[in-house]
DNA sequence: ATTAGGG
DNA sequence: CCCTAAT
């Protein structure tokens, strides 16, 4: 232990800098926001490949709609169209976006329903993406959530640097729309001439607000479906008084506790809490859609995937429309069942799809985990081997991966299509659907490393139970906020000794039985391509050091920051080095970048009302002496800048 | 490798 | 946390 911190442990005086730092040119602008802006912009990404799909599928007669705007242009639509709200549900009715398809004529009365064996993730997003309304909610509800977390000072929701965020509260909604979407929907829309069939059960589309309230309540399967036309605009309306924290208390709480008890609660179940940083957060189903397992296949193979695009293409997908196939809204949870079973070797009947039951039914036999990275040290056991790749398929497949769909090689990024409007409801085109599993760019998978002695953990016992939950099944452990994450950091009592080395990223303590004899330092395993003709979208680059994952967030605790402080106060902004050196010298997860970084947030934390606070919270004292020091050091500063200016004029 | 700043 | 320019 480098250093003996502990809360309220005394200022001990600032210290002057030992080299008076030179006077910096003032920085030019970094053009990296152009790139992001311009090159980065998940709507730009999905426009572009939307747009590409409408090119290809549109017939010429409707190439002035869609087809012939810039790509951009179409994710601004859509972006405006959602914040739009209120009546997107109609606005953006894909329909009026290519008029004249005529396969989209149907989109409106007939929702296939795809099935996929046993990743409830892929569930979520096959069958959400005919769901135009609903996946629109999502973002929506994701633009509230960060709006909120972000406070009111800066809310860039959406934006690929933000995508950990999204991608969180997104699949938490997909999956109730999964939960939801067991009965069979019906779209809803004003603007569509078809008429919505009051048969069974059917769930309109409610906008993102409504969405909110299914979550909370189990008892609305009717009452938001089976709407009478008359009365859905008004069910569509959100409530103008619902604010966005309610939303957010609403997602962050209500849901994760609802989801699981939905009526048929086999279908979901959450081991712990939701968020990126989560490794565990890994869906299961229980039992009853257990019987059809998800083949992984983890390829050893020298390639790397490119970028987010990268993904592996599913293989061995059988599919089968099929006519008539029920699932009543009571009968929710079979619904799967009946759908995986009998699916084998592709149909090629053709379905009419006026059936009001045509369901699309797929099967994907296997999948290829996209990227798996670990590194070991040789001393290793094979046994912590086997639980560091545990890990991190685990984490993996608890949401660092998003699912593509693909239609004869092209990738299809329009959420918002029905599978009728891509061609997916037709049996012909089944042969080309391919799914891909693509490494979400905020959930990297955690490099799993046992180096070091993971032990000596005392202080920090509980954490390891926190973050890395024994056996699934344990349902209640899903914590309600996304900030409460913080909670699972070492508690005040062990202020005694903080920065621990990075055990975090050890969950497995090694086994010292059997030492393995491996003599592979790191073992890499990584996907087989596969994907390259899938490059619909131009990405920036796609190079193999695209492998790079971000690193997992790991919040700064109380007893961290209260070093990083104490550090600071002595030896002032500036030096991050020795800071580091001082303070944090075993958490080799720290960098002096990261305690620079902190430290801004302190300062930027200390200044804001600690209502807009986010995270654990940090006590008032602290962020008062972060105020003090921080002014302090400026001062000093500008008074070494005096002098050098001073100097210099002399010497002119 | 460090530092400073913007994202 | 990431990315990068400038040291």
């Amino acid at each position: 232990m480098v250093l003996q911190n502990r809360l309220g442990y005394g200022f001990n005086g600032y210290q002057v800098p030992p080299t008076p730092r030179a006077t910096r040119s003032p920085r030019r602008g970094s053009i990296r926001k152009k790139v992001d802006d311009n090159q980065m912009c998940a709507f730009d990404l999905l426009a572009t490949v939307a747009g590409k799909l409408l090119e290809g599928q549109v017939s010429p007669s409707s190439s002035n709609t869609l087809t012939g705007k810039e790509p951009c242009a179409v994710a601004k639509d859509s972006i405006k169209n959602e914040q739009l709200d209120d009546d997107s549900a109609s606005k953006v009715e894909p329909s009026n976006l290519v008029s004249g398809a005529p396969d989209l004529h149907f989109s409106t009365k007939e929702f296939p329903v795809a099935h996929i064996d046993d990743c409830s993730v892929l569930a979520s997003v096959i069958t959400s993406s005919d769901c135009s309304e609903k996946i629109g909610c999502a973002e929506k509800l994701v633009n509230d959530e960060s709006k909120i977390q972000h406070g009111s000072s800066k809310v860039e929701p959406l934006r690929a640097r933000n995508a950990s965020n999204v991608t969180k509260a997104y699949i938490c909604t997909l999956d109730e729309l999964a939960v939801r979407y067991r009965k069979p929907p019906a779209l809803i829309s004003q603007e569509n001439s078809v008429k919505v069939p009051l048969g069974t059960g059917h769930v309109s589309f409610p906008a993102c607000r409504d969405v909110v309230n299914i979550a909370v309540r189990d008892d609305d399967e009717n009452s938001s479906g089976c709407t009478q036309p008359s009365t859905t605009k008004t069910a569509f309306r959100p409530s103008p008084r619902i604010g966005d924290r309610r939303i957010r208390k609403i997602l962050a709480s209500k849901f994760w506790k609802a989801a699981p008890k939905l009526k048929d609660g086999e279908y979901f179940t959450s081991e712990t809490k939701p968020g990126y940083h989560n490794r565990k957060n890994c869906y299961k189903r229980k039992r009853s859609l257990r019987d059809y397992p998800l083949k992984k296949r983890i390829l050893y193979d020298g390639r790397s995937l490119s970028n987010s695009d990268g993904g592996i293409t599913s293989e061995g997908i059988s599919s089968s429309p099929r006519k008539g196939f029920s699932c009543d809204a009571s009968g929710s949870g079979a619904t799967l069942h009946g759908a995986f079973g009998t699916t084998s070797g592709v149909a090629s009947r053709h379905t009419p799809f006026q059936s009001r039951d045509s369901h699309v039914k797929l099967r994907i036999r296997s999948f290829k985990v996209p990227e798996l990275f670990i590194e070991i040290p040789e001393t290793a056991t094979v046994g912590s081997l086997k639980r560091s790749v545990m890990e991190a398929v685990n984490a993996i497949l608890g949401g660092g991966l998003r699912v593509g769909v693909l239609l004869q090689g092209k990738k299809i990024r329009d959420d918002n299509k029905t599978l009728l409007q891509t061609g997916l409801a037709h049996d012909n085109k089944l042969d080309a659907l391919g799914f891909s599993l693509e490494p979400t760019v905020s959930q990297a998978p955690p490099p799993v490393c046992n180096e070091d002695h993971p032990l000596l953990l005392s202080c920090n016992a509980p954490q390891p139970l926190t973050r890395y939950p024994p056996a699934p099944s344990v349902v209640h452990n899903i914590v309600e906020q996304s900030a409460a994450d913080a909670l699972a950091d070492p508690p005040l009592t062990s202020v005694g000794s903080f920065v621990e080395s990075d055990h975090d990223s050890a969950p497995s303590p090694p086994d010292l039985s059997d030492k393995s004899p491996m003599d592979s330092r790191a073992l890499v395993v990584i996907p087989e391509m596969g994907a390259e003709a899938l490059a619909v979208v131009p990405m920036r680059k796609s190079k193999r050091s695209e492998a790079v994952q971000r690193r997992i967030r790991r919040p700064f605790s109380v007893s961290e920051v209260e070093a990083l402080v104490h550090a600071v106060e002595k030896l002032g902004t500036g030096r991050w080095r020795d800071v580091k050196l001082r303070a944090f010298d075993n958490a080799k997860h720290r960098t002096y970048v990261d305690l620079k970084d902190k430290w801004k947030t302190l300062v930027h934390t200390a200044r804001i009302s600690p209502q807009q606070r986010r995270g654990e919270p940090v006590p008032q004292v602290l962020l008062d002496r972060v105020l003090d020091a921080h002014a302090y050091w400026s001062q000093q500063q500008a008074k070494q800048q005096l002098k050098q200016q001073s100097d210099t004029c002399l010497l002119l």
